[in-house]
DNA sequence: AGAATAGTGTCTGTTAGACACTATGTG
DNA sequence: CACATAGTGTCTAACAGACACTATTCT
């Protein structure tokens, strides 16, 4: 019944979601309007060889096969960088995907991963693809689209997944610049979190300072602060290395 | 370059760490001593059609190679089922390996999971292996043995994957009985977590029933108790199906 | 002055942590 | 009665949450 060569699949592949969250100016002295998004690519109609692609036309997590002399993880950077020109960012794998029949080609594996890039840096990039072949979706629109393959159930998993780290690690940072204001950090943590304590300003504006994980940025031996989004000056935060933990049995928070 | 065939891999398996937490008696009216530990089986000399086995002799990780027509969960449950006669039990995904060279057969990923057994459950299961064959060890002797494959890195991420969960969600239940008394809780949270909040006798005590997904078991209108571990009878308690949710931002659970 | 953002003052109720104390049952 | 486990009483300091208040700056 069993063969006596290995079971060998037909390929593996290395997927990527690509988040970020958008900010639109709601005019001067205001916080932004912040959203989640979501970068897919346009499968084109012909691979690099000029056959015929499957699932042409189809939006798509930006992705591909990987080579036997790689990773999942370093083919999804070279595939990123590839197809959207983003490099230098921190790859998390989150599920793998797997189900007989996800890929009309045999029998092909995806190693989902997921990655949170801040607009500016996204802004910077640069890309070989067609600018409509590239676009950055909502959440609910992208799921709406008429997606490749099983990347609405990935996409879907993946986003519970940094709705997860967003609550449980410093994930946020990957979201900000270096020193932002409280008002950007409550922005970031409520385009994905729905949390009464982050919402109401009061609560979120005592608390903050006060997190291990955050430091008040000072220069010259003072507190810096910033008015780019309010005219009273607010004071700048970063990151620091803190890692918190957190438990269900005790809700100090440790590191 | 690139061939006009897909890149495909050689081999796709699927690894299971398999843990429990045995008890030692103590004594009459103590509590348990208890001790985390991972089930590993002896490779054997020859596969089951008889030809030299790879890595023969070396302890390793239950698990197998994935059929086309199965997920690498399935795979999992049924390699489970083969090699050490554990079933039924939910199974967790959590990594991939695929470092090139991690198989000297070829380019071979491993898919791994965890798996959390309660030794009274191991203790009725069947399996063809000879006993010497299958073993559970602590994790200290564990990560000692010379292991197969890269099996040692994946025991390591294993273990630290099941302390997130220990600490972060209900994962203790699986260790536990169904109704429990807590000095038996904090036994199975102390070989995985070191938080002195769950170390102080008094502190636990006081916190654990209000914790909401715990309720005190009650029968016939009373509360239910057990003398097992003390000869003051003690409340017993069971999970609920509360799904607590922490963050780093605010310290209320939340469902 | 008015408006908007960024905080702080203050009160109330809850909780963690420490430590001493009580309760229950065995031998 | 001694002892071990399973809790509870009580105090203190800290903290969350609510709500009103002040501070800063631009127009």
């Amino acid at each position: 019944m069993v063969s006596n060569k290995f079971i060998t699949p037909d390929g593996y592949t290395s997927d990527i979601a690509v988040f970020t969250i958008t900010s639109e100016s709601n005019g001067q002295y205001k916080p932004l309007k912040k959203n989640l998004k979501i970068m897919l690519i346009k499968r084109s109609d012909r691979d690099h060889e000029g056959k015929l692609n499957i699932e042409a036309g189809k939006w798509a997590l930006p992705g591909g096969f990987v080579r036997s002399s790689e990773t999942a993880i370093q083919a999804a950077e070279r595939k990123l960088y590839e197809e959207t020109g983003v490099s230098g960012l921190r790859i998390k794998h989150f599920g793998v995907y797997d189900s007989p029949g996800r890929d009309e080609r045999g029998w092909i594996l995806s190693n989902a991963h997921y990655v949170i890039a801040n607009e500016e840096f996204l802004k910077s990039r640069k890309t070989t693809k067609h600018a409509s072949d590239i676009q950055l979706f909502t959440i609910e629109d992208a799921l709406e689209l008429n997606l490749a393959f099983d990347h609405r159930q990935i996409i879907d998993d993946a986003i519970w997944f940094i709705k997860k780290d967003m609550a449980l690690t410093t994930l946020a940072k990957h979201f900000l610049p270096k020193e932002f204001v409280l008002s950007e950090l409550q922005g970031v943590l409520l385009t994905v979190l729905d949390d009464p304590s982050i919402k109401a300003d009061a609560a979120f504006f005592r608390k903050a300072p006060t997190l291990p994980f955050l430091e008040a940025v000072t220069e010259n031996g003072k507190l810096k602060k910033s008015n780019r989004y309010s005219k009273t000056p607010a004071q700048l935060y970063r990151f620091n290395d803190f890692q918190p933990i957190t438990s269900v049995y005790s809700n100090k928070l440790k590191g």
